[in-house]
DNA sequence: ATGGTAGGGGGCCTA
């Protein structure tokens, strides 16, 4: 079973790239961020004609995440608990078929300017994330939470660390964030297969970036113990990063043994 | 040091 997490920039500009990726690289389960559409217009067809499942939280203008799989998904959960009052789309989840597999779909915020008030609600959210996690772990059985982390996790995931250092996505207490997130007892799926440096998600669409590999690693797939266990392979996915109006990220994947 | 590009939505804001 394949699974992947794409933050497409914007879901209506990007119809046709989707359509193609889930002709060409067929995910059993993907999580999508940034669909930048309210539930109501999202273009559901673009999934649901391809034979998917399909659950959305979005909202006007910004953010939102979604969920699509060939299995039936249910026990969807919208918002990331932890503040009644935050109204940003950036966390969904659901348990896909019989398998007993959740999935989390998160889209972690960005955090700049650093510091200031969007850094604080990175922090903070982070902080909720963590709670959920733990709460999630105590079940024992196979997670995911596959997303954009917004989050630089070392210098060995950026081309040029030096340009990162005060940057809400390397900052320390970012990282530290994440570490203690991971310290919960979640595994990075793409570093249990490739410790090697120099594997990008996310190349800025500003001063040739790609053309140059001038990339950071942000887009995370966090496993449980019991989804570890499953693993099979983990991998990025650079090839639509240079199709036709593509989206700044790329695809990472893992394969379950499920 | 700045501005470079992109998406959404019809104003700048976010990234």
């Amino acid at each position: 079973m394949k699974l992947a997490t794409f933050n497409i920039n914007g879901i209506k500009a990007r119809a046709e790239v989707l359509g193609r990726w889930l002709d060409e690289s067929a995910p059993d389960i993907a999580v999508l961020q940034e669909i930048k559409s309210v539930d109501a217009t999202f273009p559901r067809e673009i999934i649901e004609s391809r034979g998917y499942h399909l659950e959305t939280h979005g909202q006007k203008g910004f953010n939102g995440v979604a969920i699509l799989s060939k299995m039936p998904l249910h026990d969807v959960m919208r918002g990331l608990p932890g503040d009644d009052g935050d109204e940003q789309a950036r966390w969904i989840e659901a348990t896909v078929g019989d398998s007993g597999l959740r999935v989390c779909g998160l889209y972690l915020p960005n955090g700049n300017p650093a510091p200031g008030p969007k850094f604080d609600y990175k922090l903070a959210w982070m902080a909720r994330m963590e709670a959920r996690a733990r709460a999630l772990l105590a079940a024992e059985t196979p997670l995911v939470f596959a997303g954009d982390y917004n989050v630089i996790p070392q210098p060995a995931d950026a081309a040029r660390p030096e340009a990162w250092v005060e940057d809400a996505l390397f900052r320390p207490e970012s990282r530290a964030a994440l570490r203690r997130i991971e310290a919960l007892g979640l595994y990075d799926a793409l570093r249990l297969r490739h410790p090697e440096p120099g594997i990008y998600s996310f190349w800025d669409y500003q001063a040739g970036a790609w053309a140059r590999n001038d990339g950071i690693r942000i887009d995370h797939l966090l496993l449980s113990p019991q989804a570890a266990d499953r693993l099979t392979d983990a991998w990025v996915e650079t090839a639509p990063r240079a199709w036709e109006k593509p989206s700044d990220h790329t695809p990472v994947w893992i394969a379950l043994d499920l």
